[in-house]
DNA sequence: GCTTGCAAGCTTGTATACAAGTTTGTGGGC
DNA sequence: GCCCACAAACTTGTATACAAGCTTGCAAGC
């Protein structure tokens, strides 16, 4: 593939995997161009892959944006990572130590991480202990699928504003990789599903995903300054189930 | 999306599908142009998506090619597919009464076509089963990943040569059916996995993808005229491993 | 007769120009 | 003061022209 199309692809993918994209991004061909020092020609190619892999939209000659998933999307893509990711660990007759021993740091690293406070790579590697599962445990086209899909469920953890649970989401990978360790894949592949389960749980997809996030953010920039990373307190306005679209 | 380069994309993807175009072959951005009325853009655009949907391959400035999978890739197919198809088995709680009559209605059809002896539609019916079985258990998503392996699994068959048992496929899906509706749907899984097993099984992947598939046709065109669709007696120096790509 | 080098033609790769449509800012009318 | 219409700027959509490279056929040399 193009070198220079195939990193533009890569780099926006991973962005948004690290959570430095937000969903409903727009992102202008002749922007990406500029930033790339590549013609238009090799963004569109780009952004055309990451349209199919489900990770960007077009809105005709208005531009590309980063997608936003429906709550229906949403739900959609919890039961596929849920289906693909219990099938897996029960497909799997027995993990090699070599695999256990490389969850294990990853693991390890998720707690330090945490421990650390550093919010931004926290996201990441929270979603990367998944990949890293297929990618130990299955094959690169599996890799390939569940990579996109934590891409989309990143996106919609950002745009249902999830009451975060770095730890618990650590400690359930504990817990999956113990019962890996032990042998008993069926139970592991329980406890990934109620794990999945607890992650959709804790969004909001009754509430639709608010055109103004940000927003708050630029109305009270102060709240920037040196606050923790804890959730932001939700305004009572953002709730009211009343509110249209065309607000 | 774009009609035409979207037709362009759902016609060549539903040709695999349905037997109709082999593995390894050549599509010419200005043919297919010329065939779809449209300019090369549009092709290249189709093409693309194909690519990162992983049913074309483009080799520089010479062509774009339906691609030809590898042993490893074909392992790495069936092993995925496996994963989801059980995997969604496994995570639905129950089969809606719709549903199973869908399906049944499906497999007779089956059953059908192939007492028929209908070779064309028999093969796009059975990757089909598996496709409305997605569509109807699980989501638009994971639809659209189980059409796209089906799609290669569909070409891994053309490429080695299976010893095609269309009857036993049809009944296996009569037995996935069969313990859905009894409410087992573990054992469903369980025949799920048997039943993909088998259609692996049945090829030779120690044999590598012959370069020279449809020689043999040019070679006996008389075997045209009106043979049965039973399988081609396979030369015996198709069979030899020590033939190399270079040959 | 066989091999090797060259050239012509064909195919994709890439950029660019222009067409078509959307957004936004401005000015006039009420 | 508010609303509406128009125009200018900006963005994507599409085609086309040209560049670069591969394949193949031909001819010359050995």
């Amino acid at each position: 593939m193009n070198p220079a199309a195939a990193n533009i692809e890569e780099a926006i993918l991973s962005a948004i995997l690290a959570g430095r994209i937000a969903p409903g991004t727009r992102l202008g061909e002749q922007k990406l161009a500029d930033l790339f020092g590549v013609s238009r020609t090799r963004v569109r190619e780009a952004m055309m892959r990451l349209e199919t892999r489900g990770v960007v939209q077009v809105s005709a000659r208005r531009g590309w944006y980063v997608v936003e998933p429906s709550a229906e999307e949403a739900r959609e893509a919890f039961q596929t990572r849920r289906v693909i990711e219990t099938g897996l660990l029960q497909t799997v007759r027995e993990v090699p130590p070599r695999v256990l021993a490389s969850l294990k740091k990853h693991v390890a690293m998720e707690r330090q991480v945490i421990e650390a406070g550093d919010v931004s790579s926290r996201a990441c590697l929270l979603g990367d202990f998944h990949i890293h599962l297929a990618d130990a445990l299955g094959n690169r086209l599996l890799t390939e699928i569940i990579r996109d899909l934590t891409a989309r469920t990143t996106l919609i953890s950002m745009l249902y504003q999830p009451t975060e649970k770095a730890e618990e989401s650590s400690h359930d990978h504990e817990g999956i990789v113990a019962a890996m360790e032990a042998g008993d894949l069926a139970e592991a592949a329980r406890l990934m599903d109620e794990h999945i389960g607890k992650v959709e749980a804790g969004l909001d997809l009754t509430a639709r995903p608010d055109p103004l996030a940000g927003l708050r953010e630029l109305l009270t920039p102060a709240a920037f300054a040196g606050n923790t990373p804890s959730v932001p307190h939700a305004h009572s306005h953002s709730h009211s189930p009343s509110l249209r679209k065309e607000d």
